[in-house]
DNA sequence: AATGAATGAGAGTTCATTCAT
DNA sequence: GATGAATGAACTCTCATTCAT
């Protein structure tokens, strides 16, 4: 056994080192699109920090756009797994729902927060390329859809008023989860209130809350006077 | 006066023709930019729609970068007065603020309503361009400022609960309003719930309940046993 | 009358300018394009020889395609015209047939002597562009239509057998005269015969009695003893 | 034997395929050039099309250039062959020489047709290459000078007039030939007459009649009475 | 105030060729 | 003999900006 070159483990290696400098070139690609945006980064900025000729990016990657639909598409896979998961099985109370939804925003902001650059590129570097900004709206609007289904389940099984709007509440709930995604990870635009120094459970504890009880139903307190109101 | 024009009025007209020009250059800007985003809109697209040479530009305007920041430095202000409008004088009831919401927001969704392409360059458009981003920015910024001092306002009225974190709660409302104003101007992403057709009051109404009663408070029914809920 | 500038010299003088330096372009693009084909051109090496910038090509013309199909379609219109003019309006004895066809004959190989680099671009530097070749042999084939429409003229005024296939005919008159020109402009691929320093008429007497007596009429002689043969 | 493979069949074997696979992409480059052209046939395309590395390219050719030379050397030799065969041994009538004529014709059109992309490479594809262009060029000469030396033998033999320029004729002549081949291969330019239907005897036919009798000679008829009157 | 021609740095992409395995 | 990844020079075209008139 030893010595013998194994024929295939060429081959391996081969495949291997190539689909590395894929992966490579993807990693920088979404890293520079996200801080600098897709037209401010150039081909070479890529090639040069990955130290290869701009040749070989054109061996891995059919054209700049392509790379970073690519991106998109894989990133957007990811996204909807989370998402998906926030689909509801069973009833339950006005409570179970609280909870449901802040694991639900618990998995998707720490999605959000070690995939920051891929968020960085879906909410604020798309900038101007068409076909880059309808890939990124196609993932922003099945976010969406997502959402709604969720809601709708949520009606089904008699947890929420049957005459609400779904469609409605889902852009409302998706308009708060991206607000906080972006200032919480590229934001601190207003650095008080040191928004970017909360986890991604407290994130989803306050979003939750506020969702559900909107700006009046901030404690606990609160919220459980509410769940009897509403339930009387 | 044998035929020669007045020159004292030749030149007011001159003048008047060449600030007339400007915020010709300055509307057909804001209006590519808008719709085309930053770096696609070429100042030769600019010049062309306003049937002027490529150098009348530059007579004009600094560079490309000074007409954006033109163009958002006004739309600033003029935002600015609108949210300014929702300080409070004087106490109420929840029922009050729930109607001061919805007059507030009805306001700023008529702005937007009137201002669709500022408002998409601020929340669309902006693009790639440090300066711009950051001018961009700022404009959000301070309109969040507005809406957080507000909420602290409300707090010192005892209108709102004093245990509020009132940067994160005007965040929440300003990632609502942001989403709510860019669906339904220059969304549809998704065209189902017909967001478009909406009117700015209607708009303002549903916002507003979400904003003090969450995904619960739907119906004016509700909202009312919440009230009475969380005033017991 | 001294010093008083015209208000309209200076556009005269531009737009003078501005076409000056598109025909210097076109000029040069057309030498290049005829010397070394239109994908050895580059566009580096028409402005280098202008004296002017890169970008001032794109000034005058869209691309580098555009140019050269304006080289050729003003080119196939002059051509054309020349061949044109081998229409016959009445009908004449063998001997006239054989004066007139040297005269056209004699027309177009001094066009074509004055116009060597666009032959050239026609007979040898179209190359490798789909469009380009399209335009070029779009231009061949008026030129084939042309000598065909003058050989069914020559039927129709029986000065020529009318069971003739004018189409084959027509493409065999071409396939010669293509052939002298290209040998006699830029040939010389054997210098033997001296073929260049023959003059445009020597050559369309030459060719003239080819196309009418073949490889055996070559003498004056033996041409007017196959007129009289053919006559009989 | 243990299973082990003949050393020496298994070298001829890979000899033997190897010799094969340049064949192979001799063949591919060769009907790639013709089709569309020198300069649009990319390595990669021959390699694809034969299905190979890029890099097994170079092993078996130094260059596209050399590539290209090799099959136009191959080529012109075969050419040469047959053209070759149309010198004379001994003397005869006019119509044994269009006889003759129309032999040679035949043979060499028929082996157009079956190396049509050859001749497309000859006649069309060679593009810009100086090298290649030089290399196609020295072919068709090598034609010409064939097809003087005939018509110089046929003046020796007393069969054509003393008084002919046999350099100028044989330009003639291979003009009409190149002229024919072109628009039968790879023209029909004009779809009418036909021309692509016709057999290579048929094309052989016309084509000598042309050569000998020019325009008026249409007819055997004609061709007769032409003789009578040349002979007279 | 206005024109429009000119500028030139720099972008994305192509492709013949090389090279380690 | 063969692979396929890597190279890099060269190309066409873009566009904000300048400038002479």
């Amino acid at each position: 056994m030893q010595g013998r070159g194994n024929p295939i483990s060429r081959e391996e290696t081969n495949t291997k080192k190539s689909e590395e400098r894929r992966s490579e070139l993807l990693g920088i690609a979404l890293e520079l699109f996200a801080k600098f945006g897709y037209h401010n980064t150039k081909i070479s900025d890529i090639v040069k920090q990955a130290g290869v000729a701009q040749g070989t990016f054109y061996w891995h990657f059919k054209s700049k756009e392509a790379i970073a639909l690519e991106i998109i598409a894989s990133g957007r896979a990811e996204i909807a797994k989370v998402i998906g998961q926030g689909y509801r099985s069973h009833s339950g109370t006005v409570e179970d729902m609280v909870t449901a939804s802040e694991l639900l925003l618990t998995s998707l902001f720490r999605f959000a927060g070690s995939n920051r650059y891929f968020m960085e590129l879906l909410y604020a570097g798309a900038g101007n390329d068409e076909v880059i900004r309808s890939a990124v709206n196609e993932t922003r609007n099945e976010m969406e859809r997502a959402f709604r289904r969720n809601i709708e389940r949520a009606v089904e099984l008699q947890m929420l008023p049957a005459n609400i709007d779904s469609s409605l509440r889902a852009m409302l709930l998706v308009s708060l989860i991206e607000g906080v995604i972006s200032r919480w990870l590229f934001g601190p635009r207003e650095t008080e209130s040191e928004l970017s120094r909360k986890t991604a459970e407290e994130l989803a504890a306050e979003t939750a809350r506020f969702e559900f009880f909107g700006l009046l139903g901030t404690t606990k307190n609160t919220a459980n006077e509410v769940k009897k109101g509403s339930s009387k």
